[in-house]
DNA sequence: TCCAAATAGTAGGACGTACTACTATTTCGG
DNA sequence: CCGAAATAGTAGTACGTCCTACTATTTGGA
C-alpha cells in the first residue's frame, strides 16, 4: 500500500551516494520531478468537482484572457510551451464537454480557432476559484519562497529557449 | 509549428492577469510544471541512446543502490514516491528489456521482487554517465540555486508528508 | 504563374501516471 | 483457530505528453 511518511528523506538518501559533483544535479532535477507531481495533484485534485484538469483548465485560462475569447490552435501550443498533438487533444476534450467550439479561421484556411462558449467562460471562473482557494498547491511555501523558485525556474527556461531574455 | 522563442516570458505575462495574492501560486505552479518538462526533456533524450526513460531509469538506480540488487515492487514504489500500478508498469518494460526479472519473495507469498540483470546492472552505469553528462538538464544553475531549489521544494515535500521532517 | 517550402492541424501509437476494482496472501484479534 | 482486515500486486481504463507521419492550405521565389 502507499503507507504513510518515509522515516527518512529519499532524495537525501539517493543524493548521499552519487559522487558530490553531480549529487546536487540529481537532487535537483528529482526535487522538481517531485514538486510537479504535488502541484499537480493539488490542482487537479480542486477542479476534478469540475471536471478539470490542470492542462484542459489553463487552456480555457488562456482563452479566457484572449481578446475574443478565441484562439488559434497553434498559438495556444506555443503560449502553454506544449506540443501542437497535445493541443489537438485538450482541445477535443473540452469541445466535447461543451467548454469549447472549433471555428475555421476567417481568412487563413489552415487555421482552426478554439472559441470559448459561454458555458466555459462560466466553468473557468469557478474553477479558477478552486485553485486559489487551495494555493495552487504551493500554501507552505512563503512570498520569498515562490519568489526565489520564479527566478531560478526563469534561467532554466531561459536556457531553454523559452522566450528572449 | 513550434517555433522559436516568444517574444516575451509567457509565465509574466499570465501573472499580470492575476490578482497579486494568487498571482505568485499560479506563477510558481507553472513554473513548476515547465522546470519538470524542461529537465523531463534533457534527461530523457540523454537516455533514449539506450533505450530508457527517466522513470525506468530511477527504477534501475534504485535497485542498483539496494543491497542485493533486488526490492519488492512496492518498497520501489514508496521510495520513488509513485502508485503501485506505477510501478508495475515500469517493472513490465523494464523486464521486458532484459534489464530486471521478477523474483517471488523467500518468505512472503505475497511479495515480488524486482531484481536486477546482469544486463541491468551493465546499462544503469553507462546510462548514468550520460544523465550526468547532461548535468540533469539543470547545467544552467549555480551550486547556490540547486541548493536554495532544493530546500523550497523540501517544504513542499514535507507539506505533503512524505518523509518526517 | 507555378511549384517547392513553410505552416496548421490531425491520426495513430508509445509511455508514464493515477484511479478503481480485483485476486492472493498474510496478520491478528476474539 | 478461524475469519475479518491489512497488505502486495495486477488488470483495465483515463488522461496528458510527445513522436512520426500525413493532409490541407498558404507563401514565396524562380
Amino acid at each position: 500500500m502507499t503507507a504513510g511518511p518515509l522515516a527518512f528523506d529519499p532524495i537525501e538518501e539517493a543524493r548521499s551516494r552519487w559522487r558530490p559533483e553531480v549529487g546536487d544535479a540529481m537532487a535537483g532535477a528529482t526535487s522538481l520531478m517531485r514538486a510537479q507531481q504535488i502541484v499537480l495533484a493539488a490542482v487537479d485534485g480542486a477542479l476534478r468537482p469540475f471536471g478539470l484538469t490542470f492542462a484542459r483548465y489553463e487552456g480555457l485560462v488562456l482563452l479566457s484572457f484572449s481578446r475574443n475569447g478565441s484562439l488559434p490552435l497553434g498559438k495556444m501550443g506555443r503560449r502553454l510551451m506544449i506540443h501542437p498533438t497535445s493541443v489537438t487533444n485538450i482541445v477535443d476534450r473540452l469541445e466535447h464537454q461543451g467548454l469549447v467550439r472549433r471555428v475555421p479561421h476567417p481568412t487563413d484556411g489552415r487555421t482552426t480557432l478554439a472559441e470559448l462558449t459561454d458555458e466555459g467562460r462560466r466553468l473557468v471562473a469557478l474553477a479558477t476559484e478552486a485553485v486559489n482557494g487551495v494555493a495552487f498547491g504551493l500554501g507552505a511555501l512563503s512570498g520569498a519562497d515562490l519568489a526565489q523558485l520564479h527566478g531560478i525556474v526563469r534561467k532554466l527556461r531561459v536556457a531553454a529557449g523559452d522566450f528572449e531574455a
